[in-house]
DNA sequence: GCGGCTGATGTAACCGGTTTCATGCCGTCC
DNA sequence: GGACGGCATGAAACCGGTTACATCAGCCGC
């Protein structure tokens, strides 16, 4: 690999020149430049990262983070593969780089080493102390589904609670006085949001909750199925549910089913994330859909933000969520 | 941040002697060894990535690529997620981390720029030039699905061929005699393997192929349902369909089930891939499953062992695949 | 008692960039 | 015609590590 001096030296110039060719070209002169320009690309030449990074300490990085929880080694998001690809496209235009982190180190730690100039963080709620570490330190950091803020920490999320108001409200609509809810665990932000906005429709609309109608689950597909059965046992039962989660609400359409219930004549289902499955399980499932390519945008916007003007980090951004009615309900 | 030489002065030593303690501890004497030890966990000493690669030429980062097709924004990996969490954590026990590159530049570049210690490449088959100057070059590289084999570069890839004689003698098992193949985009290695598996088992079997029974698509659940609806075209009409992909199989199914076709009886299909979707899908998708959690493992190892070993990349891995009957065949 | 070996440590060059500060040149203004 | 300002460039320190080589003490064998 050819290095700068040797550019330098082809081109009878000094290595301040070249450096300057490649960060500031505006103030060294047009043939120079030109004729430098040309003799780098003769020779191959190609800046070294790590010396930069080194000399200016700005990596040009940013750290990835989505497996907080190792204790549920399989967790899976709903749609990370969108995250991570509207996420890259949007930093690459910038120039960053992502670099995913591995939870055997301190994440702060990892940052610091690598010298990383902000950090994402996608969290399932699992608390761990390595990413509110991150959030406490002087790294900017944009949060995803978690809200967390800071000095140099921001966060991006969906409308949980509108979405949910809007799930419910909608069944309300649809004359459905009993209405239960299947929860996602309720540490995690988004569970926690989608209940409250349950709870806000059905108080805005004079409804009563019972409390074996609420059952906590865990975002996964038996996790509602399990859920629904519970449901299914109380007297009276509920004549609709809204699960916190498709994967749930399917399982939850499954146990209606098994149970001999027509969906929706006997139970409404309503769901949230609008996952792939949502159209194609019979009757299609009607469901809360999230700004998936949002995210990714929303978080390399803020994160770019912090980086450009290190003062106060952007506000959080709260993306707007929709109801789509499919034959569930 | 504190330095080497901040610990080297705190515990009046060389900085020689603090590199030495992080990297050959063997030969620097107990006492001395924990002394620095210490002292570095007291002032918050951390190694500084850059400063290092740029001394050993080792990043310790090995670059990702997947989206490798740039005309396909929306490419959706079958089991990308498990692919990068496996990845991910077979690296990290190495203390290797995974850089994710981004198409703006070539990757050739950015790999030695960033002096990527290797790269994995998960490729979709688009032939995409600066995938194949990486294979070429001087860096180890692994590919994913991707029969590419070089001085440093081998692959990682299913038994395609296998699976997809597998699902057909299954069909032909069941008395089928007129089997139809949907096909993904024939360009792409996995596509074109898995139809000569459909062939392989034909012949076999000394059953012919109609050449209206032939479709190639495009992987995706409407391609799949476009294709059925040319088969089902066709006179005489197949009695089975193997499409080489799951989503592709879902679409071919909901295509037979609105020409009011029954499934299994009028019409038996069978899929490939094993996704989440298959088991969910009435009556349950018949398909072939890869290994998931090997495509990861397996490529961290045969990276792992070039990096160690710089002589011949090792062998391709071929993983093993299953058939997994279910209600549609 | 001395040469030589071994093990622990220090010295200093080096990796490949960036950036401050100095220098020299030229045109302008009075 | 000389002071001055601005522009293009160069010299050299610096970023924070690694490592080849030198040094030195202590021990061994003869």
């Amino acid at each position: 690999m050819a290095t700068i001096r040797e550019v330098a030296r082809y081109c009878d110039v000094s290595v301040a020149t070249v450096s300057r060719v490649f960060n500031t070209p505006e103030i060294v002169s047009p043939e120079t430049r030109q004729r430098i320009f040309d003799a780098a690309a003769e020779i191959g030449y190609l800046p070294n990262e790590s010396a930069r990074t080194l000399a200016t300490k700005k990596s040009n990085m940013v750290g990835l983070i989505w497996d907080t929880d190792h204790r549920r080694p399989g967790w899976r998001h709903p749609f990370l593969q969108e995250i991570l690809v509207t996420l890259k496209t949007a930093l690459s235009a910038h120039g960053l780089h992502l670099l995913m982190l591995s939870h055997r180190e301190p994440y702060l730690q990892a940052a610091r080493r690598h010298n990383l100039d902000g950090v994402v963080i996608i969290d399932n709620g699992s608390q761990d102390p390595a990413v509110l570490a991150l959030a406490d330190a002087e790294i900017p950091c944009v949060a995803l589904d978690l809200r967390r803020t800071g000095p140099t920490c921001t966060y991006v999320t969906s409308d949980n609670t509108g979405g949910a108001t809007l799930a419910v409200q909608h069944l309300i609509d649809r004359g459905h006085r009993r209405i239960a809810s299947i929860t996602g665990p309720l540490q995690t932000a988004p569970a926690a949001e989608r209940l409250t906005g349950f709870r806000a429709a059905l108080a805005a609309a004079g409804l009563p909750i019972a409390a074996d109608h609420m059952v906590e689950s865990d975002f996964y597909l038996d996790g509602g199925h399990t859920a629904m059965l519970r449901l299914l046992a109380s007297a009276p039962r509920p004549t609709a549910v809204f699960a916190a989660g498709d994967e749930m609400a399917i399982g939850a359409m499954r146990a209606a089913r098994q149970a001999g219930l027509r969906i929706p004549d006997d139970i409404a289902i309503v769901g949230f994330d609008d996952i792939e499955l949502a159209a194609l399980v019979p009757p299609g499932l009607t469901t809360v859909a999230q700004d998936r390519a949002g995210f990714g945008t929303a978080a390399a916007e803020a994160l770019v933000t912090m980086l450009q003007n290190a003062g106060q980090p952007p506000a959080p951004t709260v993306l707007p969520t929709t109801l789509i009615v499919r034959g569930s309900t």
